[in-house]
DNA sequence: AATAATATTTAGGTAGTCCTAAATATTAAA
DNA sequence: TTTAATATTTAGGACTACCTAAATATTATT
């Protein structure tokens, strides 16, 4: 399978989270490819059984293209956290650089990869790895934006992708495994503000 | 620059050691690709000013073409000792692997690599690494074939690619590193003998 | 229910990299 | 030196994955 397959196939996964339909502008939005061009490749992922496609209402995966897309998954996520943990590359930067080197590790590297990292859960953003056999564990979270103030939360995932941003996080302590007191949200999309080991710190609602 | 092109100036460099000419056909024959789209694709990286072609006399490469070259082996290389002594990949397995790697790693991860492995001088085959400004330093060794009977040898460098063959080698012993006596060539390309640690080996002369 | 706005698909192209078959150059042999 | 063998290039195609512009469907608004 092409590079441009396994990528169509992922960002399916990852916008309709292996159920939901996805319809063909957030595809493109996502992979910055034109509606035209998503199109066209769709009916080719159809042709080859990989989604279904119901003209003008979107595509799914099918169980042969949800298995390709967590496979890359996880080839891109493994890939993150090796880069991270043993070659101490950045974490904003981890994400480009796996997101190239997904389509071209063989399974049985990978398979060391994920033996040399001690068969990780999860990725340095704190994204659920998904096992060889293709099962996906999420871990119950909440986004930020429904927890209650006053309440204590750990920071176990991170969506954002922008390198900018995260290296803006990195520098609020805002990263999986670290604890924090949720103080208050200012109304009509003001600043959360949040208390980190004593210090108060202030975001913008991304 | 495309992964085609990057192979392209890679077999160019290898067949012709950076300065002889090089014909369609040995390159051809190298990248499986027939003579026809050789040519034609040696026609776009004359465009590019990475060889120089004079039509039926071979290509060579350009100043350009060589650090293009150098680089991408150096990729090559370095990641091929990586997947050996940090992933334990076996040695006949690490060309074909780094053979797709080298075309989507970054010049930053190259250098983490190159860090992690203490600025390696060659490859798991014995080959040397060129250093990022495009040197490369080639050990001063013989064909066993150059060899007088009755030396005292150590093997440096090993240049076959083929995996099984490279399996039966390291049964043998044949690896980088290992010392050997080197008994008798039977005339008429008849094997070679060989003593290790004792132990007499016999093989013919590919 | 008709119309306007938006989303999607179709039509027609392009660039990159490969192919086979035919034509032409070079080199080797008679 | 003419001919035969071999190497290289040209011509004409194919396939993948992208594009823009135009046509068509869907959905939202009046």
């Amino acid at each position: 399978m092409s590079m441009a397959i396994e990528d169509y196939l992922k960002a399916i996964y990852l916008i309709g989270r292996s159920d939901r339909a996805v319809s063909t502008s957030s595809l493109a939005e996502r992979l910055m490819i034109s509606p035209a061009s998503v199109t066209e490749m769709v009916k080719k992922l159809a042709g080859k059984r990989l989604v279904r496609h119901a003209p003008y209402r979107g595509v799914t995966l099918t169980e042969k293209g949800r298995r390709m897309a967590l496979s890359t998954l996880r080839n891109h996520r493994l890939i993150e956290l090796f880069l991270h943990r043993v070659l101490g590359l950045s974490w904003d930067k981890v994400h480009n650089e796996a997101e190239r080197w997904e389509h071209v590790i063989s399974p049985e590297v990978i398979d060391l990869i994920d033996r040399h990292l001690g068969h990780p859960s999860v990725d340095p953003h704190g994204a659920p790895i998904p096992t060889a056999d293709g099962l996906i564990e999420y871990g119950n979270c909440l986004p930020l934006s429904d927890i209650q103030p006053k309440s204590r939360v750990e920071i176990v995932r991170v969506r954002e992708r922008d390198p900018e941003l995260l290296r803006y996080l990195e520098k609020l302590h805002l990263v999986p495994g670290n604890k924090f007191e949720l103080i208050s949200f200012e109304p009509y999309g003001g600043p959360v503000t949040l208390k980190y080991k004593g210090k108060k710190i202030s975001l913008g609602l991304e």
